[in-house]
DNA sequence: GCGAGCCTTGACGTTGACGTAAAGGGCATA
DNA sequence: TATGCCCTTTACGTCAACGTCAAGGCTCGC
């Protein structure tokens, strides 16, 4: 086989996907379980396709996002049937609608939340300024750790 | 009494708060034996305070964007000792710090969610108008559904 | 041929955030 | 006085999302 078996075919295995996005094989197992992933087998084993990949992603994110792994099924099961028996799917529509409203809602409230953590790092910071200095993080250390963070998450965690 | 007993002392019952916001006694109790809420008795009668009903507001909210009843706890412990024996509160400042990293990054996964579940409600929309056009719910009631929920949501929910 | 290291399938344990049922007290209205 | 309705505490149950063994199979390298 050609060295070039890159992007398009390519297959991977549980612990592959599990480093590469900080996971654990218990989790996959238990997402394929619940129906979330549908993994091919060679003999034994898991194969994951990079459409397996794709969906994982779709649904480490959700989880990031507060769904239940019930609601990221119902999102990926609309990824496949397409056109399947899908008359209750008038129903899935609305819930979806719904749950816009609800991460719109969300929204506003990570904004709220993050305000008042701004606020209470100030007074903290002040506080301990006046009252002990030694004890004062660099400020630069959280400017290194938020780059490090920003660059990496729901794309592939640094695979060292 | 006068009829003005309005804003500044009033106290609230439980079922009073728990109806304002959709919650349940065992909940409040429950936020009380972890130590998120201290109100007052009368009796064996729990009386809350509009201190406590302010809490209870933060304590909803930070719910609703993921952080834990320890978390929450240790944010709103920030509000009250403000000169106490903290001197692991470095500690403390180091862990806002990282949560506020945690919530932007919450954030674009949100938006990013919310663009796919769009995407999602357009295909199904389209595939409903072809096949099933009489499944087709009206927009009308979702700018409505929309509108209620902006109006109440963290703030007192439609005592009705 | 055998240990290391990957994988597999059960099956039971854990944690957080409550739900739920039992047993009782306090006040009001019929 | 009895019937509700609200409150209380104590205690056990539950559900999601895994963690953590246990027992065993493949395959590589030596």
């Amino acid at each position: 086989m050609p060295t070039e078996l890159r992007r398009p075919e390519r297959t991977f295995s549980i612990r592959q996907l599990c480093t590469e996005f900080k996971a654990t094989p218990r989790a996959l197992r238990f997402y394929e379980d619940k129906g979330l992933l549908t993994p091919a087998r060679d003999g034994m084993n898991r194969v994951y396709s990079y459409k397996d990949r794709a969906r994982l992603i779709l649904i480490l994110r959700g989880k990031r996002v507060g769904l239940s792994l019930q609601e990221i099924r119902e999102i990926l099961e609309l990824y496949g049937e397409e056109d399947e028996v899908m008359v209750q799917n008038a129903h899935s529509l609305k819930k979806f609608r719904e749950k816009i409203v609800d991460l719109e809602q969300q929204r506003e409230d990570i904004d709220g939340a993050i305000s008042e953590l701004r606020t209470a790092c100030e007074r903290l910071e002040k506080h301990l300024a006046d009252k002990r200095p030694d004890l004062l993080p660099k400020a630069a250390d959280y400017d290194q750790m938020l780059r490090a963070r920003l660059d990496g998450h729901a794309e592939p965690v640094a695979a060292k």
